[in-house]
DNA sequence: CGACTGATTCGACGTTCATCGAAGCATAAC
DNA sequence: GTTATGCTTCGATGAACGTCGAATCAGTCG
């Protein structure tokens, strides 16, 4: 195990497309009980402080050691490998391990996902 | 008391901007303390299947009264209110009472902002 | 007025979550 | 090999959350 994919969790197999909550300009239904579950884990997943700083932190730098992330949020190294993992778990992150080092990055597209179900201008 | 602000909690008075997590065409820093946490309170409220379909069904009618969430979120009226109240305190739903029934209605600065604070591409 | 209906609050319950210290696992350096 | 360092997992604890029934509040209609 060496990169990206090593959380034993469910990440869904569409793992970069995500339902959009509003259609507006299809049919006016609302969205599926999978769809919602999958969704409100997202959301889930964003909604710590710690989290939203981690976000942060790896869309300014897009690679950040492990080892600078528990310094920034002010927590302990347990705490934080706990929030990567949550992160990781949903895929909003991956990682790839140099040496004795892990590297933290942002998945593009499954934010990108995420923020497109906010989407309802149209 | 009638319409939209009805709720006790602390909704920021500059309810309708939202901290960007993602500054990167400018200084390459990391979100402040509140603002993490501000946006970690969006996240957080929207981080429940039921309060995602609650979120659908607003964004696909623009308007929806109380009664008709409950059956479509299958929960009781007391948790469907649990719910509400909780948007309500974001920020992202307001109401108005007419005569006897309650209607939402999703306010979409709010949720624009939300969204835009996911924003990454520059 | 009283009875009814919709919506919210209250109180309680079981579950999930955030947090940390300690223990375990790798990898690098000696 | 042994030691040291970075990261993750385990176990425990206190707080927050989702859920519901019952009670309460706020309107409508006889």
């Amino acid at each position: 195990m060496s990169t990206t994919t090593d959380s034993p969790e469910q990440i869904p197999s569409h793992a970069t497309e995500l339902p959009v909550i509003a259609a507006c300009c299809t049919t006016p239904s609302s969205v599926s009980d999978t769809a919602a579950t999958e969704l409100a884990r997202m959301f889930k997943a964003l909604g710590d402080p710690a989290r939203v700083k981690i976000m942060s932190m790896l869309l300014n730098a897009d690679e950040v050691c492990a080892c600078d992330f528990s310094a920034s949020i002010e927590k302990t190294a347990a705490t934080t490998s706990h929030h990567l993992k949550l992160l990781r778990d949903v895929g909003l992150v991956a990682t790839e391990k140099r040496g004795t080092w892990v590297y933290y990055r942002v998945v593009p597209e499954r934010l990108a996902a995420v923020r497109d179900a906010l989407a309802f201008t149209c």
